[in-house]
DNA sequence: TTGCATTGGATAGCAACACTCTCTAATATT
DNA sequence: AATATTAGAGAGTGTTGCTATCCAATGCAA
């Protein structure tokens, strides 16, 4: 398949290609002459791909080339190879400063309470921080209940999700870092379905 | 207090300052003279507000001016207002084909398998079957019985969450629409720690 | 009251981003 | 032989979220 089939399989532009194939997030095909390459079904699979992480997930080009290179080349253990994966998706926070005693008091204590394994240099833990951080300053915090509500029960989902994971090593990181990127936006939207559904019943109920 | 102590009191620019009041996101100031205007605490409120949402919440200038509106002027019942602060909110997705009979099979069915009462016209419906179709494409297909684990345990959170809702009208559409745009981050951030920490205690077992 | 600083308001500039277009010389295809 | 397509590189485009510059009007301190 030469590039315009690829196009055509896909339904991406041939400009468009060319510019994954530059920026490194599509593998280049078989270079059959100097000017003719032969692309495959990974390629079609890879620009499925990119163009979900581009698309509904968000993801900037920059992230998905994050991404992509984790599914592609892991690391042997899934605890640092999901930090690695988490610190590639949004939001982008910034490392604290190493002079700080204590960088993130909100994300310590919520996850003391929860009684969690963590590691402060995982980058979820800023966005935590920042998380928590922005909705006091917007007038609404998060109260320790609420969070102790919301972690207990999001662990049960992750539990959920880690119980299904396939045995294979390479398999289980792409199951794991595609799936927290890729279920994410599920997530959101089933939560804002449930609180659809639950203020339909109490204006039904008034 | 002028422009200039705002921008002190806020930690923004005052040239950032002067977009937000051009765009619409920040109220103007009380004019005292042809170049004066004084402001007060709600603009020190509104800023924050702006700034956790086009930050944390990653909302672009245009979502949160929506939402901020959303919040100013709120219709009556909290049904439609969520359904309008959700469409306000990304991931964005475009109408649905009127002609199309049933433009969101995935997603109502997951909605049917749930007994929840849907409009397919609300945007979370959309974004729903829009981040299912994602997940397809990339061959991380969500089967319906996670679907179903997923959207229980979604709506405990979203019952938790309306239960807590204040009584007053005003503070209620506050408390839904900023809720559902502010805990989103948080949800995430939890979600993300449990994983690493469901996948640790795993490592260890090993 | 003189003079420097600050203000509101308008306009222009800028860097990042995700493409998209154009061009060229070398090949394929017919 | 004529036409189309390709790889690869570079420049151009439209959008976004500020940021900088200017101006004339005003405030305020000496």
């Amino acid at each position: 398949m030469r590039i315009s089939g690829l196009a055509d399989a896909s339904g991406v532009a041939v400009a468009t290609i060319k510019f994954y194939l530059r920026e490194g997030l599509l593998h280049p095909g078989v270079a059959t002459s100097a000017t003719q390459a032969t692309y495959d079904d990974s390629h079609v699979r890879r620009l499925r791909l990119i163009r979900a992480l581009t698309g509904p997930v968000g993801l900037s080009v920059q992230q998905a080339r994050a991404i992509l290179e984790l599914v592609d080349d892991p690391g042997h253990d899934l605890y640092s190879t999901l930090g690695r994966a988490v610190g590639a998706l949004p939001p982008t926070t910034t490392a604290a400063d190493a002079a700080d005693p204590d960088p993130y008091p909100r994300a310590r204590a919520a996850l003391e309470a929860l009684e969690q394994v963590y590691d402060p240099r995982f980058p979820a833990v800023a966005q935590l921080e920042t998380a928590l951080a922005a909705a006091e300053d917007a007038g609404l915090p998060i109260s320790p209940e609420r969070l102790l509500a919301y972690g207990r029960t999001l662990r049960e989902l992750a539990a959920y999700d880690l119980e299904r994971m396939p045995p294979e090593p390479r398999a289980a990181v792409e199951y794991t870092v595609l799936g927290t990127a890729l279920y994410e936006p599920v997530i959101l939207a089933l939560r804002r379905l449930a609180h659809q559904d639950v203020a339909a019943r109490l204006d039904l109920g008034q």
